[in-house]
DNA sequence: TTATCGTGCAACCAACGGTTGCGTTAGTGG
DNA sequence: CCACTAACGCAACCGTTGGTTGCACGATAA
């Protein structure tokens, strides 16, 4: 259901960083990004390779420079799955917040269903 | 304005599916936890106590047991960040998608803006 | 009191984010 | 043509983290 390979990859503080810079460049390379981030280029090439792997980025190699885009399709498909995630636990806590509602009103409900 | 500490906690699928079973079960021990994941007891209490640090979860100690809940409130407040973030990338992705058909249709569009 | 259940603590291991150092290749200029 | 520089890849190393096993300790049940 859901796709940990492309959380894991989204999860990382500095990947998003540099999704961010891609996005708002329209692109870039390992030293171009490095330059605006607080790590070395090496740094930033494994992120790439993790981005790259999960098909976030795609890579265009001209002559001595490897330049990176984002994936539009991709990326797309993780922001949906960030809101599916942050969908189900909003259900579960408003569903929780009518439980308790209800209890509160002295009626303890105890057949409710749950999963 | 992204408080990465939220987002790391969440960032980890097993928290996730702790977070999970909390609100499905509302609530449980490091124990009972453990008999429905794939890792032992000691690694959920592990991130029982990530969870409780950053203030996702908090803790009752009762008798021989410590049966944790899950912090409604902020858990709102990390849904709410997993929704900022995938909103700024739509949008960005949005706008690139109009600058596209914008060229697509031969009006190369040289002087908009980006940031 | 003795056995058992739930925890916590400590040591250890593998994976990962990050760094430094070095070798390689593609352009550039005398 | 040859030297130089810019962008890159590879490898070794380090600290943190998710995970494991083993053990000792307090609380309950027999």
């Amino acid at each position: 259901m859901i796709d940990d390979d492309l959380w894991s990859a989204v999860g990382d503080p500095t990947r998003r960083r540099m999704l961010d810079l891609l996005l708002a460049d329209g692109g870039g390379t390992a030293t171009s990004l490095s330059e605006q981030l607080p790590v070395t280029r090496q740094a930033v090439a494994k992120h790439l390779g993790v981005l790259d792997r999960v098909g976030l980025v795609h890579v265009t190699p001209t002559g001595r420079e490897r330049r990176y885009e984002v994936d539009s399709d991709q990326l797309a498909r993780a922001v949906a799955q960030l809101s599916a995630v942050g969908a189900t636990w909003d259900a579960r806590l408003q569903r929780i917040k009518r439980i308790a509602e209800r209890i509160q009103r002295g009626k303890s409900d105890s057949g409710a269903d749950h999963s």
